[in-house]
DNA sequence: TTTCGGGTTATAT
DNA sequence: ATATAACCCGAAA
């Protein structure tokens, strides 16, 4: 009855099903890989998800995050490929690409704030240190800068005295086991079970064991369940795909019929029993059948919920996982004391511990109630199975213009951004070519006057101080409450290579960092008018207050205007600030007197010129503060 | 391009 | 008015 109609769409359903059975698996497949180290396999296979993931694919409640883990692990697995850029976008290593895609992920997913940092810090300690050992010091002492920001820690000392001594060989830092850390990582936070495909897998070799010789059946059958099967030669552990293909379109063809109505069934199990005898000859499959069909029952009955995570692995018997758990608890423990490295550095200003355990809790009962029993692994304690719902999409924060510095852009600016202005930059920016359109481009008398004249006007100040740095928490970026619907919309591309990351990796993200920033409740100091702004910053200087107001304003300068055409503050005389000339201390420690080009670069100063940094330094030496 | 040192200017006192 | 930190400029590498 409405035959091709159902049947049509019968197809697409069954087709997300299936795939998803797919990507699970090849999730689990891509994860064991990178565990035993084949990482040109794992390469592979998450080549294959990519490709998967453009069909429709049914999504579970933990599939993006697996699938953004995954593509982490991929970064990671790249990491030391400095060349290797995953978005011309954003040009940056793979780990520092990682390091945002785990920011994204954490924002996006929320991860137990310990479990991310502890993450976070390893990762940030390892892209400096490949940068040392790639001989690039300079890299190096940026990004120590960048992601150590001044407070002092042990780590970073490490780091900073290798960067000194240019000592490229020294292997404090092992990517190997830095590799094992971020594996332990993913897999406290996602759980891998057992695809039900692999399963099933299984079970047909087993029968066809069992076909073959009655004689080593049960020795081969526990070489299955041990995950070390290959009843061939065949080092791999479960053929991946002849044997997968045959059962995937044995599953789908019962789905089908399931979905529709029985006698299709019947049709099926013919099939089935035709296709397997062809191969092997053997009936004994019927029994792996109907238990397969069970679950396929009861899933059908999961479906229209979507919050299968992987609905038969609970039923058939607790084929004991792959090699799993050894090697993951042992991953675990090694990285436990790995992290107490990365927790040198956390230690000092992380302060938040409490949140972690709440968090956990939330995640656990949720856990919990989703799927009981699962695995003897102690791990299963700590793993979230799909903590926020909204998975999805990361928080593009809109592109900025990566600070540009041409002075002569100015003038044409000055007409075309009055009306090409984005929200962005809107007010700061507006003022800006309000002052500078006047005199143009005159590099010496630059429009102080008409700056001064201008500058009181209005109130600016509330404008300038709303768009701080906003709490990138898109709602919903699309789907986060309808991921049941579309299977697809998990970012099909998420997983390969090229082109996938885009949307996670896009959030520029560059400055609004993750600096911890000891969230004071300043602010609102930004705006000053005018000449207090000094006096005001003194006053706030002397009382210690200093830093978080400059903070502050590094952040509004660069998350909204700024974008030049302030040219040299348009007149004004900036005096340093403390923590610049902090951070100009550190630099010339670090790279020497004279190195200004550097030293600007890595410690990204705003709006200091070279030959500012240098003629600041020559003040210093001139006040013998150096 | 970057660095350097001398010269200029805005600002606090 | 003066001192000086911040900034500018042209030369040199």
């Amino acid at each position: 009855m409405a035959a091709k109609k159902c049947v049509n769409s019968d197809l697409v359903s069954v087709e997300r099903v299936v795939n998803r059975w797919i990507v699970d698996y090849n999730l689990s497949l891509a994860l064991e890989l990178f565990k035993k180290q084949q990482f040109e396999d794992f390469n592979e296979v998450r080549n294959v998800l990519s490709v998967v993931m453009k069909r429709p694919v049914e999504a579970t409640s933990d599939m993006p995050l697996k699938i953004r883990m995954l593509q982490f692990l991929g970064r990671i697995n790249e990491g030391e490929n400095l060349e290797l850029i995953y978005d011309p976008g954003t040009p940056v290593t793979p780990l520092e690409s990682a390091l945002l895609l785990l920011e994204n992920i954490m924002e996006a997913f929320g991860i137990p704030q310990q479990d991310w940092e502890d993450a976070s810090n390893s990762l940030k300690v390892m892209i400096v240190a490949t940068f040392i050992k790639n001989g690039n010091f300079d890299k190096a002492a940026q990004m120590l800068n960048k992601y150590f920001p001044k407070p002092v820690g042990r780590v970073r000392n490490i780091l900073e005295g290798l960067i000194r001594q240019k000592n490229k060989t020294s292997n404090s830092f092992s990517f190997q086991l830095f590799k094992q850390e971020m594996l332990a990582f993913v897999q406290r936070l996602c759980y891998f079970d057992v695809p039900f495909s692999y399963r099933a897998a299984q079970e047909l070799l087993t029968m066809r064991l069992e076909v073959d010789g009655d004689d080593d059946a049960e020795e081969i059958e526990q070489e299955v369940t041990n995950a070390t099967p290959s009843p061939q030669k065949n080092p791999v552990p479960f053929q991946p795909c002849k044997h997968l293909i045959i059962l995937r379109s044995r599953l789908e063809s019962v789905y089908n019929a399931l979905s529709e109505d029985e006698k299709t069934f019947a049709q099926l199990e013919q099939e089935v029993e035709t296709e397997i005898q062809d191969r092997d000859g053997l009936h004994l499959e019927h029994s792996s059948d109907s238990e397969t069909l069970d679950d396929l029952n009861a899933e059908r009955a999961d479906l229209p919920q979507r919050n299968v995570c992987s609905p038969m692995e609970a039923s058939p018997a607790e084929q004991p996982p792959q090699t799993d758990d050894g090697p993951q608890i042992q991953a675990r423990s090694l990285s436990k004391e790995h992290y107490t490295v990365a927790r040198l550095v956390t230690e000092p200003d992380s302060q938040s511990s409490s949140q972690y355990t709440t968090g956990l809790e939330e995640l656990e009962t949720e856990a919990g109630t989703e799927k009981p029993p699962q695995v003897p692994d102690g791990s299963s304690e700590k793993e979230l199975q799909c903590p926020v719902s909204d998975g999805e999409t990361a928080i593009p924060t809109p592109k900025r213009p990566r600070r540009s510095k041409k002075t002569a852009a100015r003038a044409a600016a000055s007409v075309l951004e009055t009306s090409s202005d984005s929200e962005d930059n809107s007010v700061e920016k507006r003022k800006e070519m309000q002052e500078e359109t006047p005199p143009c481009q005159s590099n010496k008398s630059k429009s102080r006057n008409s700056g001064t004249s201008k500058r009181h006007s209005s109130g600016l100040q509330d404008d300038y101080i709303t768009p701080v740095k906003r709490p990138v928490r898109q709602p919903s970026t699309g789907s986060s409450k309808k991921k049941s619907s579309t299977g697809r919309s998990i970012s099909p591309e998420s997983v390969g290579e090229s082109p996938i990351t885009e949307s996670c990796l896009d959030s520029p993200s560059g400055p609004c960092h993750q600096h911890p920033v000891p969230q004071k409740s300043s602010t609102p100091e930004q705006a000053f008018p005018n000449t207090k702004w000094k006096s005001l910053f003194r006053t706030a200087k002397e009382s210690k207050v200093t830093w978080n107001n400059e903070e502050m304003e590094f952040l509004l300068k660069d998350t909204k205007g700024s974008n030049e055409s302030i040219k040299s503050n348009s007149g004004h005389k900036r005096k340093w600030t403390d923590q610049e000339t902090e951070m100009l201390k550190e630099g010339v420690k670090t790279f020497g007197e004279g190195n200004w080009s550097k030293i600007k670069s890595y410690y990204d100063f705003k709006d200091r010129t070279n030959v500012n940094l240098k003629d600041r330094w020559r003040t210093m030496k001139n006040l013998k503060m150096v």
